[in-house]
DNA sequence: TAATTAATGCGACTGTGTTGCAATAATACG
DNA sequence: CGTATTATTGCAACACAGTCGCATTAATTA
């Protein structure tokens, strides 16, 4: 079950979702929020945000979750197959807009794909 | 550095993988193990394992890194670029044969990429 | 065989994320 | 508006993967 009730916290992460080019992870998501957040609502609220399809989420580095804002994802079709990419150096994290070809497999069933590109991003490479 | 000498724990460790057909956790690795191999050995290997080449690792669900043998890796070209899949119910991890087609990006420097193709394995199917 | 030093075991410690529970506050309804 | 309902929050404790310092053990070298 998703976010239902509109409370100051949610429109704070919100906005910082919103003002963020990158994803967030949840540690980068709390640097961005007034201190008197706490942390597990912010946890409980990625989640309620992601079950509602308002945010998606992926594994980075350092097993670190990240999270962005879902932009023009169908809600019908979620699948996410689309890459991110995160750079080795600065650890950012960015949405790219390729679609992955995912390859099909005769024994398995693929419900989703779940691609990260690791590199180094234009500032870095200067 | 990597692994300079031949000890009990390491035949132990790559005994594992070459009888695992699938990929292994350090979770999973130390249930294949003598009970008595201290759980900071079997991180310390699989990096040092990692760092030579001869296991290849990635994050899958839940934050859980796994490790597999690399076999027909040409150690020289070791980007890894190869596909696993991971079944959502029984959470099996394996490793693909199919090469994915890296999207060329012009902003950033691929080095890397780690695709995971989530979804249900053909036990779990029936 | 002795010296060197990589590998190990242990225990304590990070850091991310979760959970139970009581308190708080957003909504619904009269 | 005032009250009841219940989603949300804060707190503290916890779970778990993985790391680290250090003293001990054991594989290799000479």
């Amino acid at each position: 079950m998703g976010v239902t009730r509109k409370t100051r916290n949610l429109e704070l992460v919100l906005d910082a979702f919103r003002n963020a080019q990158e994803a967030l992870s949840a540690q980068l998501l709390m640097e961005r929020l007034p201190a008197d957040v706490n942390r597990s609502t912010v946890y409980r609220l990625l989640d309620r945000l992601e079950d509602d399809g308002v945010v998606h989420s992926f594994l980075a580095s350092e097993n670190i979750k990240f999270y962005a804002l879902c932009k023009e994802c169908p809600p019908s079709v979620h699948v996410h197959s689309h890459a991110h990419f995160q750079c080795n150096s600065c650890s950012q994290v960015v949405c790219l807009e390729q679609e992955v070809v995912v390859p099909t497999l005769n024994q398995y069933r693929v419900d989703e794909a779940q691609v990260l590109l690791k590199g180094q991003c234009a500032t870095c490479m200067r």
